[in-house]
DNA sequence: GCTTAACCCCAGTGGAGAACCGGGGTATAA
DNA sequence: TTATACCCCGGTTCTCCACTGGGGTTAAGC
């Protein structure tokens, strides 16, 4: 999110930014957030340029990319416990699945109502009130 | 979530429901379930007569206790990564932080307005349902 | 009183996933 | 041609969860 929200910033530069600078500036380790932003890619939510000058871009305008979308390509779409007929066994479990499905949905919908430019707006208005503060 | 559904529904017998039936009625292994029990009753949420003919019992009335209060007594209201003076270093820290904070609130409600009773009105509603699609 | 059924406490094991590190390879600007 | 920065893959460490096992203590029933 930190680094996705560096790559929102930079935006209308049009021009990538970097793994090293990124890192530095979020405190993340720069090989950790190298594979971090390889998922990301392969998941379409970044693009990348090789070579020298090269670094990372996002793939589409800020206010197209929901937290949601990024939360699924990093941790991978879950279908957990095998979902291919793992049968709810019991009334029980059926009920108490349904009841976390809830939960897993509510939290998707918070999720999808959040994109990197409502990040990046927040971001924006937070440090102006702490120049405000400041002075 | 399985076993206190089962003390649920034997709460107006008044009587104590053993770790053994529990378990081998809703597939939970019993040494393990032992210690589930245990932590709810150090949380208060159940109580336990020793004792041949012992067991556990729910603490209160199951529409007075909340699936939050169950979720928060066996993972143990976690203030994780050591929430003493853990600062968020940056704003971009800060502002993904409460984005999160959003998510855990908004799981938070939706577990509090459940409560094992509605629980157990819905697994009797849906066992209703399945006996009429029998016939 | 003795047995037995049940809870009680504590200490460990195994697997999964997240965070992270390292060693090389490949593309591209200068 | 060289330096820069991405690319791929494999391994390590840490933590948490689910689960197991070895003993204790309480209380009902004979």
């Amino acid at each position: 999110m930190l680094a996705l929200l560096a790559l929102t910033t930079h935006y209308n530069r049009g021009e990538p930014r970097q793994i090293r600078q990124i890192a530095t500036e979020q405190n993340i380790p720069d090989r950790y957030l190298e594979q971090l932003l390889a998922t990301l890619r392969r998941g379409g939510l970044v693009r990348s340029e090789r070579g020298a000058k090269g670094g990372y871009l996002l793939a589409r305008e800020p206010w197209k990319i929901t937290l949601l979308e990024v939360v699924e390509c990093i941790e991978g779409l879950k279908t957990r416990s095998g979902a291919t007929k793992s049968s709810p066994k019991t009334v029980e479990s059926a009920i108490v699945r349904e009841m976390w499905q809830e939960v897993r949905q509510t939290t998707h919908s918070v999720l999808q109502k959040y994109t990197l430019q409502d990040l990046k707006d927040q971001r924006d208005a937070r440090q102006q009130l702490d120049i405000m503060y400041y002075i």
